[in-house]
DNA sequence: TGCCAAAACGGAACAACGTTCCGTATATAG
DNA sequence: CTATATACGGAACGTTGTTCCGTTTTGGCA
């Protein structure tokens, strides 16, 4: 993951042996192919975003969590953007992980909304799924570097949520 | 391009160069790079598809030749699925291909489209660039094989310009 | 505790790739 | 016709993903 973020998806796997302090014999034997690697650290990320909802949710209000796990959201499709061409190269390793992505994080951003709109600090009527694909679409349009952008185009769609919040149904 | 077409974008140069009946080296005299091989042969490809507009609209009428060239376009498209994912690999390379994209067809299928609006054939509202994205977002939506879909997608759009035709202006 | 099979390890070795290099063949000017 | 310049072909280089095997470490049994 540190090699990734560091030279890129493409970094050469004797780079990420050395980096872990193991050969490369090793290295294959977990991973036997280099994609294995790739999609691993992905799924493990992917775990670590989801994860991050009900430890949020725990020492926050429902609406703070959810807006603070919509950020962590942002920050992990700001460090996937280079995965995202992988994914899109076609080669067939990579099928499931947008399914395991849905598995995952659908889920987990539901909690989140369940538990704020059953609090009453923001309507009902939210769609996961729609959320997801909205805060992919305004993080793909902001420019590389310029994720504060995203952000704050982020908490304007969490406000949103709370603007039609009524009483408990 | 025929080896592009038949064993993908990542054919290994030696393989072009036989099929090309010359060495390596003569290859990589003409194009130094084999990023240049390949923006070469999308530039060709490029030209081909705007240089057909011309042609259709010698020995057709302008509605027909507009119609005929949208199945044109959609034929390059599907071709150039390979290239798609190589254009967004990040290689500064390809950059100024969109580019080339545009000043090329743009004005191709706005000559087609002013024809058939002068000849009253058409509606005459209609923007180059918005045509040539939603075909290209009809034909990304095809699955792999089935152009046909795209094709009678595409078929439909040149049906609906046809519609609003009114007495030339 | 001492030994041995089994598993894990490390890195040299392989194949394939993009790219460079140089000896040879071809063309061109005088 | 010769001399120079240009174009050519493919062997050779460096880097990649992947495999292989000699060595080390582990873990159970006497």
């Amino acid at each position: 993951m540190a090699v990734f973020s560091c030279s890129g998806v493409e970094a050469p796997v004797r780079e990420i042996a050395d980096k872990a302090g193991v050969g490369v014999g090793t290295l294959y034997r977990h991973f036997p192919q280099r994609v294995d690697l790739v999609v691993a650290v992905f799924r493990n990320e992917i775990d670590a975003c989801a994860d991050a909802a009900p430890a949020l949710a725990a020492v926050h209000s429902p609406s703070e969590a959810l807006g603070l796990w919509m950020q962590r959201y942002v920050d992990f499709l700001n460090a996937k953007r280079g995965l995202a061409a992988a994914l899109h190269s076609g080669n067939p390793a990579f099928d499931p992980l947008p399914a395991y992505f849905c598995e995952r994080l659908r889920p987990a951003l539901r909690s989140l909304l369940d538990a704020a709109a059953g609090a009453g600090e923001i309507r009902g009527d939210i769609d996961p799924d729609d959320l997801l694909e909205a805060v992919g679409g305004l993080s793909r349009s902001a420019p590389n570097g310029d994720l504060t952008q995203a952000r704050r185009m982020v908490s304007l769609l969490v406000d949103g949520l709370r603007y039609g919040a009524g009483p408990k149904a």
